[in-house]
DNA sequence: ATATAATTGCGTTTATTTTACGCAATTAAC
DNA sequence: GTTAATTGCGTAAAATAAACGCAATTATAT
């Protein structure tokens, strides 16, 4: 009742990170092999026998990016009959976040000739489907942003509150009102207020450092909190 | 740089059916062979080489239970090494929807004993790790009904308002307020309102069928218009 | 030192949306 | 014809979101 498939399983993994400088960037590498030998492509790469869909991602990436993520969910599983051209492989999308802190050290190898953050607005076009599932892993941390507190995991543990309402603005790609936008989240009661100020960035005065309460956060979404910025 | 895979992929099918008189009902095969011979399981199987996985989805279904699906939409990947006894499979799930006109005909065949609706209250337990994926399934359609227009795919073409309203009720598990529902719904501007009565389905005052108007949709969703209940 | 520009912190007012609920009209069943 | 069920249309109050004012703090330039 079982013919024997030829098909093969991959992973892919769109990572973000974020900086106020640099904005949002995706993560990508410079295929070393054919096919697309030195086109920009989404990291990934087989999954073993014996390992995780989500342990393949985290392997890959290590060893394609050298970068550890912080955040990661999955995103869509791509499964056309030609989506390579060598042979049948579908591909597990994942999505994932990285803390400004990770943002700069990249140390391509193996099947990757380098590794680099590509700013959202101006990217390459990639290898394969890629800039398909990039798209869609676009379209899904826009969407997701506004009802799952996942912006916090692009930033630092703790963080000024204007780099959170940047972050906000940047992605959303629209202005933000300040005071409105303090009410709001400050409202949802799941930031913690440091006695920390930020070291001065530049001009201006500086602020409180805050930091996401995650323990708050279950237990208030248990008690059918609803997140919505 | 590649090993030799020995992965299988399957897909799964969770699919949910709607009248008023039966609630919301996912549809569950009988498994006829080993592991799990005699549970309840999801329908679903392998993916051929040469098919999408959509294909292969309505493949398995027309096979397994007879149905033809109305809407089909990816739900998730499953692939832990061992939730097969057997060997590595990852399933890819769907999820899908038919309408209530084709809620009563199935017929099992091929792996599947039997194929039978279970109202969504009162579910069996079932094969591998399938529970677990009809969860995710149910969470998915309740969350999804409010902020996209599937309901009007588990209704038939030409419906009675309160159908519509009723299955909100039923999925949501809540009362809905008749009047702000329709008020609601109405402003949209989606539903075309036929010049037909419903044939009396009992005591009352018979109303006009109402109709989902896809192309307006469409035209409002790209002109930036939000949908939510 | 002092003025300037940048940024934070705390408000108020107005508009919009959501929720709660009243009530007459139509129809089938008794 | 009366009753029960259901539809259709509305209004008032409550909650939420949007728009905007302005003083306080701090680094930098003069």
């Amino acid at each position: 009742m079982k013919t024997t498939q030829n098909i093969q399983v991959a992973v892919d993994a769109i990572v973000f990170g974020y900086s106020k400088e640099e904005g949002v960037s995706v993560l990508l590498i410079k295929r070393k092999y054919a096919p697309f030998k030195g086109n920009w492509a989404i990291p990934g790469g087989f999954v073993l026998d014996d390992e995780s869909l989500e342990e393949a991602v985290e392997r890959e990436l290590l060893e394609e990016t050298g970068v550890k993520i912080n955040y990661l969910e999955q995103l869509y599983t791509f499964g056309k009959p030609n989506r390579d051209p060598r042979r049948r492989v579908i591909s597990v999308a994942y999505f994932g976040l990285v803390k400004s802190k990770q943002f700069e050290k990249l140390k391509a190898s193996t099947d990757a000739e380098e590794a680099k953050w590509f700013n959202i607005k101006e990217l390459p076009s990639l290898a394969f489907d890629h800039d398909k599932i990039l798209d869609m892993a676009i379209e899904r941390i826009r969407g997701k942003i506004v009802y799952q507190p996942i912006g916090f995991e692009l930033l630092d543990k703790k963080f000024p509150f204007s780099d959170l309402e940047h972050l906000y603005a940047t992605l959303l790609d629209r202005p933000v009102d300040r005071r409105n936008f303090k009410k709001k989240v400050m409202h949802l009661g799941i930031l913690d207020e440091l006695d920390e100020k930020a070291k001065s960035s530049g001009a201006g005065r500086p602020g409180n450092l805050f930091q996401f309460n995650k323990a708050t956060y279950d237990k208030l979404i248990r008690d059918g909190m609803h997140f919505e910025i």
